[in-house]
DNA sequence: ACGCGACTTTGAAATGTTTCAGACGCCGTG
DNA sequence: CACGGCGTCTGAAACATTTCAAAGTCGCGT
């Protein structure tokens, strides 16, 4: 608490404790082995002076780090948000930091992030990646440090990773409709480079083939991203359609696009689910709250934080490891943008 | 790109390269000095070797940091990711790394996170805290680290700090109301510990005094958090009042709120605005998505977030420096929430 | 009185950079 | 030919920690 100009060290320390070096250093990283009485001496110069440790001189020496990294892919979907959250919780447990950077679908910005990251020497690495297979993953998984990939499964089994099937749930989520009675539906997502846009589609193909309902029937509606301007314009296309031939339902590849296309279908005068049934994809915490309620496919976001937090932090601790590739089982949450319910007035 | 085990230095590319330790730290660092020819030779070797420059190291030694941290105060809420968005742009500019933590809310996690950034020495410190007062702040701030304060003034100007006029926003809220002719309004928000909230409802009150509107038909719904799930629990208590007493308008204290008492509303059969007006605060972007477009009181978001890391990175700079309070106007933004409008089909 | 083990404390080395005063070579000038 | 100056490169010190072998200290049983 002293304003005598530079930060103090621990030498600082040491010498208003009276004390040696090493000493001070075991009061912090070994407690258990210096004297109560000691130890209490050093912890009051500690307070006296208003001593903080330099994590970069700790980290220099021990050769450890004591922060994990997640890199988002897109920092305005909510889905996200909860996955970071999961990761959070376990780091805490853990007792590091987690750095959280994003890379708003830039493969630039994510190499940018990467390289940052490896100065760093963090000890783990989650990721959400624009391109699992980008070379800097390689590499920096090379170096030694724990990469797992996060919402998508690794290019051959080459990092560890978690994911929910996507498949499946375009599959569930198909299935929903088709039992609702639906047998012409729009799909709609995009950009297709991206993995999870192109499995959920698969996955609504797959069930619409074997439902053996005619291919022509089930629409793509291509979008440039998964974001709630181009589900409205995806809405707009939709009207578009001649009314004989247009879907009475859509299943979009996630919440943001469904709750664009909600709102503007919505607004054209529409009734949902009577005129058009939508299903999203991630069960944000935004699809319950919408005007009418979104029917979802639901991913454990938090859970899969934290599993992937599990996977980096036994990965980095050595021993023994393979890369798992784990997998949730996605699950439908029905609410009333697909199903009519007696409502109570 | 050998993979001789431990992973290269400095001197291990010096070595290669055939110079010395300094050589290589001038390639890094002040390129110019060097002969292009030597340059190149060292360039060569780093890349050979993989060699990846060691931040601890180099904090260590050069005493200054290259990274931001930003702690939000609500991950959940949209609206700080817009601002995160606005530090990153400025801190990309500036070549430095952000880092972001969350509190949550949560004065420890606060406290946690800050401590961590202190040890990390960071350049600087954004923060949207769950208390301006808190001791940690002025701590930190003590030792030399810039904070600003963001959506929020300081305390007693100690900081810097960057807001919207939240005294203003309430009145343009509620003075937008009373235009559309409503003499019975509800504002609804809290916990009153935070002082967003506390100066857009007196913001509120204050405009209502001065239309010489009676103060008892302006009527306080507390809720203990600003979430949705809050928002519908404050729809349910306006549902339970008497029909004769009850508002025809809502000022809520955030979007999240609105969206929440937005569809608790739209549920129970109201129309919207007819029955209901319903106006905002922060216009983020799930606002105008919402089925019935939710009219909002705008901050400039991102401008926020750019403009406190100019703050911040003015007052690391050094040289004189006097905090400074930035405070921008927020402005309404109507939408089909409070107005009615001739809608084209 | 002595030796032994358990518990504490010490001091120096090591970590990977940056910085800076100086050394070196070379050229043009007086 | 000596000299100063310039452009380039070097070597050692410094940064704040952790680690670890070794040295002390103490009490106790013989």
């Amino acid at each position: 608490m002293v304003g005598n100009g530079r930060t103090p060290s621990v030498k600082d320390v040491a010498a208003a404790a009276g004390v040696s070096l090493g000493t001070v250093s075991n009061v912090m990283n070994r407690p258990e082995v210096v004297s109560p009485a000691t130890r209490e001496r050093v912890e009051r110069a500690m307070a006296e002076l208003g001593f903080v440790r330099n994590e970069s001189a700790r980290q220099l020496r021990a050769g450890t780090s004591r922060t994990l990294a997640y890199v988002m892919l897109d920092g305005g979907n909510p889905f996200f948000h909860d996955v970071a959250q999961g990761i959070e919780l376990a780091a805490e447990d853990a007792d590091l930091s987690l750095f959280i950077c994003t890379s708003n679908g830039r493969a630039d910005r994510e190499a940018v992030h990467l390289d940052r990251l490896m100065q760093q020497r963090v000890q783990g690495v989650l990721i959400t990646p624009v391109n699992p297979d980008a070379p800097h993953l390689a590499e920096i998984s090379r170096r030694g440090i724990p990469v797992v990939i996060v919402d998508r499964v690794g290019a051959g089994g080459a990092f560890c990773s978690v994911a929910v099937d996507d498949v499946l749930g375009g599959r569930i989520a198909v299935e929903h409709l088709a039992e609702q009675g639906h047998t012409r539906v729009a799909v709609v997502g995009g950009p297709e480079s991206l993995g999870q846009v192109r499995e959920r589609l698969e996955g609504a193909r797959q069930v619409w083939a074997e439902l053996g309902l005619p291919a022509e029937d089930l629409i793509y509606l291509p979008t440039e991203a998964l974001s709630v301007a181009e589900g409205r314009s995806a809405g707009e296309r939709l009207a578009g359609i001649p009314a004989r031939r247009r879907p009475t339902a859509a299943f979009c590849a996630n919440d943001l696009l469904a709750l664009g296309l909600l709102q503007q279908s919505i607004g054209a005068g529409l009734r949902v689910p009577e005129d058009l049934a939508i299903v999203g994809f991630d069960d944000i915490e935004f699809a319950a709250a919408a005007a009418v309620p979104l029917s979802s496919v639901r991913q454990p976001r938090q859970e899969l934080g934290r599993a992937a937090a599990q996977l980096v932090l036994e990965e980095a601790a050595g021993g023994r490891h393979e890369h798992q590739q784990l997998s949730f089982v996605p699950e439908l949450v029905a609410r009333a943008s697909t199903v009519l319910r007696p409502k109570v007035f």
